[in-house]
DNA sequence: GGCATTATATCATAACATAACATACACCTT
DNA sequence: AAGGTGTATGTTATGTTATGATATAATGCC
């Protein structure tokens, strides 16, 4: 359930603890299938099992959460196998990378390519991706005062969402 | 010098090659002692060195890098005593940390509380520190609409400065 | 000086990430 | 189907960043 502020900014409430998790990872993984199928690249049973992973809840997970999840599983896995995954999902923009939290989120909207800012819960660790044009026309007019050409943002903040206060 | 555009960003332009960058620290390092002095905590000489350490460029610098210096200078250091110097530093306010790079860069408003938004030149290094009232104005409607309690930010912008296109 | 507090040293290890090289698999061409 | 090519994955080792835990030293206060 997105919607659009005053301030031009898209978002997602926190979801809501009752909302229908595995239809949510059913959908992200068929939005993410048929975007790989448009692009050509290739959707692996390893990536699609990476993907799943980070799609299992709203909360950034760590590489190595999955590594442990894939060796509970039995299955023999080294750092790089999942960081090459991540790294292609990251590619993709199907998921996104946490930096103050070293950590990654499936994307809300890997239809169209942007970079994500994000409203993150250090108590429960809920995320939520907003999508400011306001924040993006700031930032590209400082850069182009600046004259910067800008390629990549981090935005994130950091704080106590309304369930936990 | 700092200025302020129409976006109410205030911001220093990339530091001149030319600037006397001695002049520089030597006036962070009377800014940062002055602050220490006020609020009555101790600027120990571990502190400032890592503060001048800190402050040496306008590039964010390593931990690891400033344990190497300490170390080929004779002085024989170990990590935690760098990573305490710098989250002194941080609660302070006189220097900030750049998520994306896992590196620290002094403050250039250190006297006035803030969380610092940063441009960094992804080929030389150099960062410039913002700070735009818009950005944290929209950031602070998202959080009010999610009913959401900012604790921290990290904002941070990365590309190519003018001087490296 | 005695005591509490704060800061630093030291040792060990946790957590995150990548380099380098080997192997396997998918797909295309013949 | 055989062979070739490029992509994906496995494997080993290591690099990089950060912290926990305990001990010692310096500082400030009475």
């Amino acid at each position: 359930m997105s919607f659009t502020d005053a301030e031009n900014t898209t978002f997602e409430a926190f979801p809501k603890p009752t909302h229908d998790h595995s239809q949510c990872v059913k959908e992200a993984l068929a939005k993410a299938l048929a975007i790989c199928q448009v692009r050509g690249v290739r959707f692996t049973e390893l990536r699609k099992q990476v993907f799943e992973l980070v799609c299992a809840s709203h909360k950034p997970i760590g590489a190595y959460d999955i590594l442990d999840t894939f060796q509970k599983r039995g299955r023999k896995t080294a750092p790089p196998t999942v960081y090459r995954a991540l790294d292609f999902l990251l590619e993709q923009g199907l998921i996104h990378r946490i930096a103050s939290l070293n950590a990654y989120i499936g994307c809300d909207f890997p239809q169209e390519p942007h970079r994500g800012q994000f409203i993150i819960c250090k108590l429960c660790g809920e995320a939520t991706e907003l999508v400011s044009h306001t924040i993006e026309k700031c930032i590209a007019g400082a850069a182009e005062k600046l004259d910067f050409q800008v390629q990549s943002r981090v935005i994130e903040v950091l704080g106590i969402c309304s369930a936990c206060q």
